[in-house]
DNA sequence: GTTGACGATATCCTATGGGATTTGTCGCGA
DNA sequence: TCGCGACAAATCCCATAGGATATCGTCAAC
């Protein structure tokens, strides 16, 4: 807090989210573990913020259940086992094949064409061995955003991207299965919902979601996340 | 900001979550319509409080969707129509009777016997008739919330709390029709769970919350909440 | 009538400080 | 020696003030 204010951020969102990122990231890459204390006002002088974002961001991390408030004593970071992933994904499968099978009953031409399109975009960027992964995770974002709006159901999409924060794009983008899988997810979803057919469309989109989970999974294995659970 | 800080609000539990439950009560009951903008300053300064708290609580109110963000120009209270409504309770129901299933599974004789006593506390208010609103909600809240721990989901839980801030206490616990559908439903789900049936204690709580989702849409059509929609 | 720039307003964040509560330690008594 | 109560330190929670930046409304110019 010497000199310029945002030291070790970007600065393109707002940082509230910046933090909350940051932190989301950290406990997924096994930094925090669960059971950690979080002090608020230590955390703002760590990361070189004040206190104000640094407590909108952990509210944040609050809403997800990644971290729970002790009143009066600070923040933990929220346990984190292999059911509760079972759960999560279970029903961010679900969810999102229901959005995608509404989208199939929904679509209009112009939106397919834009889908299309933005299926495009995420293949190309694919297809670049050397390309951005945050490039590649907003056009993932805006395919899956896009898909979402079409289906016409706020608070499912709402819920979706609550579960969703548990699955930050580094975790996924740099990955040679998820990559090659993903290509194959979206054809067969993006010809199931050309087609009109939801139950199809439902299923590529489960599975897609599902190859997701089995990333963030051995992931979570990779760094040991578990610890020394009963394996 | 004149003399004394708080002055139209209660001091139990913490400050920001104060004001997001005033303003959650605000919008469902009408007195805030969808589309509306939110200064957080503004309000702030009508509260009572100071900015801090108002920020954490729009956050908290955007991780519900409730409201939402526009960066550097305040907040709007989100849309909600009746397709929302019938969503939300549908997963809603969903997951509770997951919970409720599971739980039923895993239940040990110590851990019924807290419920049933849970259970009678509810009942006991209930026939109260001119009951605590508030001891009856926590006495509820209390029910189910051992009954999630009993499951041993807390992924699932928590999406279930979040959800569950579209149905605040003041809109049931002095509805005649809910009293007597709950200890009904209390009652079956209860021997369900004491007979280690799964599927039946699914059936009890999925229609306990359906009964809950039905006592919203008729509150939010008496206060004419959905405004000039085409009915 | 449309486009451009300017000033006012408000948000977002920083910085700081006080009040209240919890934690840790010490001393006392059994 | 062990349990218990009180004091001190640390920390969170919230209030307040102030500055940087983006947006909106207005007005002049083309």
């Amino acid at each position: 807090m010497s000199d310029s204010g945002t030291a070790l951020l970007g600065d393109a969102p707002a940082l509230p989210e910046r933090v909350a990122l940051l932190l989301r990231e950290r406990i997924l890459s096994g930094g925090l573990r669960p059971g950690t204390f979080l002090r608020p006002d230590r955390l703002a002088v760590d990361l070189g913020v004040s206190p104000t974002p640094v407590r909108e961001a952990l509210q944040a991390l609050r809403a997800d259940d990644m971290v729970r408030a002790l009143p009066r004593r600070g923040f933990v970071v929220a346990p984190l086992d292999r059911g509760d992933v079972a759960d999560l994904f279970a029903v961010q499968a679900h969810l999102t094949g229901e959005l995608a099978a509404r989208a199939a009953g929904a679509l209009d031409a112009g939106g397919l064409a834009g889908l299309q399109g933005l299926a495009a975009e995420v293949d190309a960027l694919i297809e670049e061995p050397g390309g951005e992964d945050l490039a590649l995770a907003g056009a993932e974002h805006r395919f899956h955003a896009a898909l979402n709006r079409a289906a016409g159901a706020r608070k499912l999409a709402w819920l979706v991207g609550r579960a969703a924060h548990y699955l930050p794009p580094r975790f996924y983008t740099d990955r040679r299965a998820w990559r090659t899988a993903t290509v194959d997810a979206h054809r067969r979803l993006l010809a199931a919902l050309a087609a009109g057919d939801a139950d199809t469309a439902r299923a590529a989109m489960e599975a897609h979601v599902l190859d997701g989970r089995d990333l963030l999974v051995a992931h979570l294995e990779a760094v040991g996340f578990w610890g020394a659970d009963e394996h």
